[in-house]
DNA sequence: TCCTACAATGGACATTGTCTAAGTCAAGCA
DNA sequence: TGCTTGACTTAGACAATGTCCATTGTAGGA
């Protein structure tokens, strides 16, 4: 099973079936779904599981730091189960797939002191926009 | 006046009082509005202007390149009239406030072929997040 | 001035997300 | 094992943001 259970269960967070669900459903490498996208996958496994509970559960993950919130899409916040390896995104501009990408260098860095305007700047993040494969072939 | 009517006019852009007005308050530096608050300004300046007429007008300017969507806030999109000097955003993170930065160095070179997954990677859209020296202080 | 294609209107609708009151249940404890 | 309790879940109303469409209005050319 899942590590992520294993730590959520560490630090005392109550187990129920719906939780369960949801972190089962944000479990791999390059998953980056939306609220609702989750909540489909988790109806399929749990039938009478509420769209609140999906909200709030997502939000709990955020808020533990297991999960992040990626605003990839204009519409609607995704979200990343790969929250403790650092990494940025890569954006196909027709057909939305999502990469993670592991640019070199720190951005952070390329913040001169002149503009960061009396700002405590904590975070960077990055998002890259182009093209996939299969939509330049297509 | 502005150089944007201007140069919506040499495009052949119908001018009418609804998009005059968008435009206008679409002007400035550091300028990074909701589509609410535009029609809350538009309407201060004509107040028979309806919400439709602005998501259209906006959503004009943006495919003619001349404001761009910026999606620092989770809740709503945000339209920066600064489309032709490229830059970046550094936001607080909890106020909100945005500011135009211009970090030295070129993200798009950080990001190896071996990262690129057969992308044609094209953009790239750099968010700082930190605290303003406002909430700072307080 | 008159026409006509394009723009604006307003209101219904869609999508995404939040809140609340009431019911339910996981986990600790005797 | 069987209570107890407070945290969790639910359904649905509500809110915020954005889109669509049929109708009405109008900018700009003939």
């Amino acid at each position: 099973m899942s590590d992520l259970l294993e730590r959520l269960r560490g630090r005392g967070w109550r187990m129920t079936a719906q939780r369960r669900v949801v972190a089962e459903v944000l479990d791999g490498e390059h998953v980056h779904l939306t609220a609702d996208e989750v909540h489909a996958r988790a109806v399929a496994k749990l039938p009478e599981i509420s769209r609140a509970t999906v909200y709030n559960t997502l939000g709990e993950l955020v808020s533990l730091g297991e999960v992040l919130e990626v605003a990839t899409d204009k519409r609607a916040k995704r979200y990343d189960p790969n929250a403790h390896r650092p990494h940025h995104h890569l954006v196909c501009a027709q057909c939305g797939a999502i990469r993670d990408v592991h640019p070199t260098g720190n951005p952070l860095a390329d913040l001169p002191d002149t503009e960061r305007f009396g700002f405590t700047v904590s975070d960077v993040e990055v998002t890259y926009r182009g093209v996939c494969p299969n939509c330049a072939a297509a």
